[in-house]
DNA sequence: TTTATTCGGGAACAATCATTCCCTATTATG
DNA sequence: CATAATAGGGAATGATTGTTCCCGAATAAA
């Protein structure tokens, strides 16, 4: 089952939730029309099912991307060009459940819109305590403010999947080095 | 005509191109359905239609902006300044046509593909003129990187239309004051 | 072995979709 | 004044949508 989400996860992301019928969903996760709904209540369940899944594995491959730094400035680092890589070729143009979701369904679908902006603030709270980290170790200077650069960045992550989806490419040695004076 | 375009524009905005029905269209336009498919051969070519009138204004919106400013940095100021406004609020919730066709349908629609490539390129390069002229007056120091910096801050304001979709606010004077760090 | 029960599969369904067709005013043309 | 042309409105149409219902095979229980 969790192989057929995956799956699903795969369709949503190319197709996002309007333009994923339900022949492509049972297409996608090899199983019948009944099937699917014997295991889901419809399609949105299917979706918000997909959502979970998705989050779920895209934090733990940023925190993992953290782990390999040494200490807080280059454990930011390190995310950021996991998201550089994550936005680009194959997987860039397969795109961002949270930020499809955010675009697509954000304004019309209330469960929807809760778990974008938990993710969101999320994401925006590991960058922040990564400053803080980075502040305690030395690598990074108190003067910088730790809220304000965690949403800026934020931002930067958001709209680097969106750059992505739109096969502009992105040189990540280039932009991360740039986006590091963030933390001068 | 035009104002039966702006509305057109309004819902897909809103509603993104696979959510908006003819119905949706009709309504908000005000026009009969024979009527729409009488001025636009289908579905699809209204949402061209809307989108070069959304880009064409929004490309006017930031240039004013920008023409507010003494010198590149200040114009630079400005142009972020604005997007965050556009982030925000009402106007944040309706949402950016180009990066809503980007997510939707920039991997399965070769036309929008096409213009929003352009058009994300169009402000790109806005902004890497505006960095330059800086450099040229002697606001912006001539070791900046001007075409990096400048993907970076189109990564920057793609991404507050995201976050902005979320809802989560944004402190325009605080999230710029920081972004300016990369001017540095 | 016989009988329940579960599970996946797919046909059937009503609703909605984008699109076409035709009718009716209104304007322009002779 | 008569008539051709145009523009707008809305019903009809066929395709597609999400969902439900029911069938048959496989497994468990008796």
């Amino acid at each position: 089952m969790d192989t057929a989400l995956d799956r699903a996860v795969r369709v949503f992301r190319e197709r996002g939730y309007h333009a994923t019928s339900i022949g492509d969903l049972t297409a996608a996760m090899r199983l019948a029309t009944g099937s699917v709904y014997k295991a889901f209540r419809d399609k949105h369940a299917v979706f918000l099912a997909a959502f979970e899944r998705y989050t779920a594995l895209r934090q733990e491959q940023t925190r993992s991307a953290a782990a390999r730094g040494a200490n807080g400035r280059e454990q930011i680092r390190n995310v950021l060009l996991s998201y550089v890589e994550h936005s680009q070729g194959v997987e860039g143009r397969r795109g961002c459940l949270v930020v499809g979701s955010a675009v697509e369904l954000s304004a019309h679908d209330a469960m929807v819109a809760a778990r974008v902006s938990t993710q969101l603030a999320t994401n925006e709270n590991f960058i922040a305590g990564l400053i803080r980290d980075g502040q305690a170790d030395g690598s990074i200077p108190r003067h910088v403010a730790a809220d304000d650069t965690a949403r800026l960045m934020l931002c930067i992550t958001q709209g680097m999947r969106v750059v992505g989806k739109a096969r502009l490419p992105l040189d990540g040695i280039r932009l991360v080095g740039v986006a590091m004076k963030l933390l001068a």
